[in-house]
DNA sequence: GTGCTATTATACCGATCTGTATAGTTCTTG
DNA sequence: CAAGAACTATACAGATCGGTATAATAGCAC
């Protein structure tokens, strides 16, 4: 038997349909802005079908919110994975892939951090997911600075994540994509600057 | 007689109690979650006052956003004029000021990102009002740094706005003022760096 | 077949939303 | 005093909000 770990409710076809159209239209237009009429009009569903499934939209936002950092985080993985085993070049490929997404045309900054920006309650279960998120970003930088050798590998990935925190940020705010050079730039001077 | 430079607008009791109040009340809930209902109410204003200084909702949320800017600009031009002239004194003035910030009870994250957050279309005129904001935010580190004859200060204030803005979101998304040590450290490693 | 669950359709609830209409009032200024 | 601007109060419009109630249908497992 299989046992999936994160994920806490079983996934059928509708569900999953109302979650991916639910996280299209969050990420487009914003979570207050878009009403659940708009989101079963697109996912051509009934009403009752959404609070079979979630009790609120509230729920419905956590879920697709924890959807979306699963599915990120499987993206970024592969990415990385993809890069081989140095871990400079590692590294490389986490920016790169953020260079990639800022790239889409749908790029509409970070769906977290925009959800933190809408339900700024600090105890609500949408904060919640979001430092999850954010957290796991540390993560997996300080995984790739270990494997880089870097003195002191967690107030390092600390420092790095406010880079790419900020280039998120700021490539939607300039609409600049090509942002996430400082970053590359100002992350390896950093690494340079510790490692000996 | 004197000019206003950058207030279109002249300035009444009444509209100055609208905007202090609308601001705090966007600042803590947010903007599609505040309704004028409930800014009029607590105004003790009648609606009819808020149209007649204001077309629409979206007009406000632009004055408050711009009035938000030039208070803080003139907050940050105080901190930096108080801390002397040394120019690496008036830097880290700059990063003084957005730790106390942070650790103010009502912080909440920063109003401008918020803002692009839930009106993410980029030709809005509140989109505009905070890409004016941000390059502000270049531009003063830029000066600065063209003071600490840092060689690229341009490229540099980049790198240091990365972090600022970083700082800004995983204060909030953390809910951790300290966060600002590791701005003030990366920063300075990296001037460091280029300054060799 | 017989249940059970998922899903649909429709109608409805009370509240809230932005914005307008209208008329009366207060205040200032010429 | 007179005129006009600022402001208030109230009512209303039409839409949308999140959520519920109810009854009927569809599909699947035992």
């Amino acid at each position: 038997m299989a046992y999936t770990l994160t994920q806490t409710t079983a996934s059928t076809p509708k569900r999953d349909l109302l979650l991916d159209t639910a996280a299209d239209l969050f990420y487009r237009d914003g979570y207050h802005a878009v009403g659940i009429d708009k989101i079963l009009a697109e996912a051509g569903l009934a009403k009752m079908t959404l609070y079979h499934h979630f009790a609120s939209k509230d729920e419905l936002i956590v879920a697709v919110l924890e959807r979306r950092g699963r599915a990120i985080g499987a993206e970024i993985a592969a990415a990385i994975e993809a890069a081989g085993s140095s871990p400079r070049r590692r590294l490389l490929a986490f920016f790169d892939w953020h260079e990639h997404w800022f790239d889409r045309k749908d790029f509409n900054g970070c769906a977290f951090i925009r959800a933190i920006g809408e339900y700024p309650d600090v105890k609500s279960p949408i904060h919640q997911a979001v430092t999850k998120q954010k957290q796991a970003a540390r993560d997996r930088l300080e995984t790739m600075l270990v494997a880089m050798e870097v003195p002191d590998p967690k107030a390092m990935a600390i420092q790095l994540h406010l880079l790419l925190e900020g280039a998120i940020v700021s490539a939607h705010t300039f609409g600049d994509p090509k942002i996430i050079k400082s970053v590359r730039e100002a992350a390896f001077a950093l690494i340079k600057s510790a490692s000996k």
